[in-house]
DNA sequence: GCGAAACTTAGCCAATTGGCTCACTTTTTA
DNA sequence: TAAAAAGTGAGCCAATTGGCTAAGTTTCGC
């Protein structure tokens, strides 16, 4: 069996990062009502169009967002599959870290046995 | 009852801004095994230890760990809650998106039902 | 008590970010 | 067909990021 060390996946920079701006957490909360041209994102925030056209392009980055053209209008569209990456990473994380609280669990009950024992732990 | 409106939390920011890179990523799973020092932490990275120390600032700012010195060292610990935060705003984006499907699917099939009735949607 | 170890502070640097305006293109509509 | 609407591209700017080195400071071990 191979231990598999966790590469480091430039997937979840781009999501995370796309994820820790307010104003694209906006974005993408706006976008769970249904999909929306870049005026309609724009109006909440009060920036101008190249600046939330900036954001898009970080959330498109991360996958969160797809856009297409119709006619004048650019309509965007919620992708929230990259969602569960993120949420994946973290449900793994905090499974090794409750594993890690079982074994040093089991370590400290162990030790308390072996001492109420008058035996040592071995090394 | 009041409807709230999610307030955009800083906490959020500087979460998913810590998550955002690999090699705070990878201190992060560095201290799921346990506590270590700025060295310990450096050592994998191949960086120098004020480097190290910017994304430990980082990663303190976000919650996800807290230091302490000893001595001469500086013992990092990890401290996972703020994981669930970060979770649990992934997952209230799920479930928001999952009820407005079912809403358009409840109308759709409403709609079907009409039009194989004759009669027409009510705007 | 002196040198090495382990930070820590200050500051340099290039690249990126997040906002803006201004000029331009494309599409719609009166 | 001319003007308005919607977006796009270029580029400016200040602030932040993510790396570094060089020079402290504090603590430990001989």
């Amino acid at each position: 069996m191979v231990i598999q060390m966790a590469k480091h996946d430039p997937s979840l920079d781009r999501l995370f990062h796309a994820l820790s701006d307010p104003t694209r957490r906006g974005i993408v909360e706006r976008l769970l009502a249904g999909p929306a041209s870049v005026s309609d994102l724009a109006a909440p925030t009060g920036m101008a169009l190249p600046s939330v056209m900036k954001h898009l392009a970080v959330l498109e980055d991360s996958g969160l967002v797809t856009t297409e053209k119709a006619g004048r209008t650019r309509l965007c569209r919620l992708r929230p599959e990259p969602l569960d990456h993120a949420r994946n990473w973290i449900d793994e994380q905090r499974r090794i870290w409750e594993a890690r609280l079982d074994r040093l669990d089991d370590y400290v009950t162990r030790l308390m046995e072996e001492r109420a024992h008058g035996t040592r732990p071995q090394d």
